[in-house]
DNA sequence: CTGTTAGCGCCTTCAA
DNA sequence: TTGAAGGCGCTAACAG
């Protein structure tokens, strides 16, 4: 099974390459004889013939195939945006591929330039930082560009994005309901827009309530386990009178520093509260259950590409700012009794 | 910045592309004038020309770029391979393009196909169950092909696996070395060779330290927490004696399965201790902390992208099949004391 | 040292 | 209904 061209099809079929061509495009299948038609059919079927979706694209200006920016695939949040995004496409014969900055500012750049040289038909980015948007803004001159979840301060560019203000809100008033006034907060990169949505949101709250908002000694540099334990320590080694809960930008951060506040000797939920966000499959079946923010990631994955889909289409085309709202889910962590577990597999 | 060509360089500087071309390429550029290349060089960088990837790889017959396939990013177990294999490529100018099965049998051909399309230079993958065979040997007639992790029973294709039968073992005599002589399994789907070794290690270990392996009702379709706390479920609501330790094919399922047993009253590592597999970065920090075998993740990605970029370079190359032995970090679930927390990053 | 030519695989005029 | 020719962006072989 070499590779098998036109050519090839068209040397054993007796006839020209392009006669091939229309013969195996159904939009033009029609101007060749349809006996013909049949024969060639038959013939590339057999030898196994592929398109090659690339050399297309030269003609077409398009190679079937869009660029997905992911942060880090270490944080199973990601995935169920991926589907989104993968199954949509899909449905369409489009192709998604997947690249990931690990996290660094750096590679982002690299990135975006790997996938425009490889003539991606369009980007979407759940990496943006706020320095991003120059590269980003560049890329979008040619090709539609689609910012979903993750999305700078100032930028002209199309996006999906939780609404994270209302969901550390939700956040802040969950924790004063439950009678807590000092409360911590465990801060993601303040680089990403929505890490300084959700800090926006809780600490309105939290003042509005009454409450103070203890702040973390420092920002976590990556939104990891590791990371959260470590600014935990922090606030733990510092002299200042422990909060009575915490509220971790994302579960990840969360796990570590119930696990930091664990080797220091306090329990969870009995010693403090503590609360994470984007409800990762973990946060149900982790001990104690974790209460968590949950947004509808499938949701956005399959609009973001939705939009990129239409931009291509007709680049006239406008789309809509979208912010979905976002849920609480109190568990354990926060006092809540545990029901069953969730059981759902996204 | 609309799409820069050679052409656009040339007409600006006022010479044939193919001047252009060599100038801008480090190899060749020493047969044009010094002046003309700096004077080039520098219309290039000011007018941001950025090659064009793919129409260069069909002269040059190569795209610099490699096709990686993986079952499941959800399952955060897969992110230092795919870094192992995206900082080992990218450091050779390379570029890895990710996509997912989704746990998909029927996925895979797809996948497959359409990276061939793109006309990737390799394949890595780490996707691999029995039926795949034949299409990943078609595949690898036409470009390197390797399998990572994964690998069928009867291939002739490059592997670099972990050794889970060995795994299986040290989790076996782990268990009896506990006092255990009734132990769990969990089996993770049957069509993937590294779940049958880890059972069959474990297995044997048992057998022959005189215990007995209490048997799922059924096998987990995917190795999902969910379908771990499932198949608990219905060893918990059996009428069989439970045992008093299981054995879980991953981590995510163990975590599924101590919430399973949880829900029915029981508690880890009170009344049952509980093994995964893979050491995620959650096992150090899930409450109790997670028993569990951890393999070199980082290393298998980064020789497997050698093992396929070796393979490209000599198609004659016949690398070594490795099996990469594991190490058992004893926990908490096991009724080990809790140091710190781990707090490496990978 | 530089320009010309040809062609990777495909599709789309244009002409027959 | 079919063939011929041109070109997408790039590079390699061949002239000069």
């Amino acid at each position: 099974m070499q590779k098998v061209t036109l050519k090839d099809i068209a040397d054993r079929a007796g006839v020209h390459v392009s006669t091939v061509s229309r013969a195996l495009d159904p939009s033009s299948a029609y101007r060749v004889n349809a006996q013909t038609v049949n024969e060639i059919r038959r013939i590339a079927d057999e030898m196994g013939y592929r398109p090659d979706v690339i050399a297309r694209g030269y003609r077409k200006g398009s190679t079937a195939t869009f660029g997905v920016v992911v942060p880090d695939l270490g944080n199973p949040g990601w995935a169920p945006i991926l589907r989104g995004i993968e199954n949509n496409l899909e449905s369409r014969g489009l192709m998604a591929i997947i690249t990931e900055t690990q996290d660094d500012d750096q590679r982002l750049s690299r990135v975006i330039e790997h996938l425009m040289s490889r003539r991606v038909d369009a980007l979407i980015v759940t990496a943006a930082r706020d320095d991003h948007v120059p590269i980003l803004e560049a890329a979008a001159d040619r090709v539609p560009v689609v910012l979903a979840v993750r999305c700078p301060a100032r930028t002209r560019l199309p996006h999906v994005v939780f609404d994270d203000v209302e969901g550390g809100r939700m956040v802040g008033e969950h924790l004063l309901s439950l009678g807590h006034r000092r409360i911590g907060q465990l801060p993601g990169p303040t680089d990403v827009t929505h890490f300084v949505d959700r800090s926006q949101g809780f600490t309105s709250a939290i003042r509005l309530g009454g409450g103070v908002v203890v702040e973390a000694k420092d920002t976590a540099r990556r939104p990891t386990i590791a990371e959260g334990a470590r600014i935990m320590r922090m606030m733990i080694e510092s002299d200042e009178e422990l909060p009575t809960a915490v509220f971790a930008h994302n579960d990840l951060m969360a796990f570590g520093a119930i696990g930091a506040l664990r080797d220091a000797g306090l329990d969870c939920p009995g010693d403090f509260h503590a609360v994470g966000y984007d409800d990762t499959p973990m946060a149900a079946f982790s001990k104690p259950s974790l209460t968590s923010v949950r947004h509808p990631s499938y949701e956005i994955g399959r609009i973001a590409a939705d939009y990129a889909v239409m931009l291509l289409d007709n680049p006239e085309f406008e789309p809509t700012p979208l912010k979905f709202p976002p849920s609480l889910t109190p568990r354990a962590s926060t006092g809540e009794q545990d029901s069953d577990a969730g059981l759902s597999d996204d």
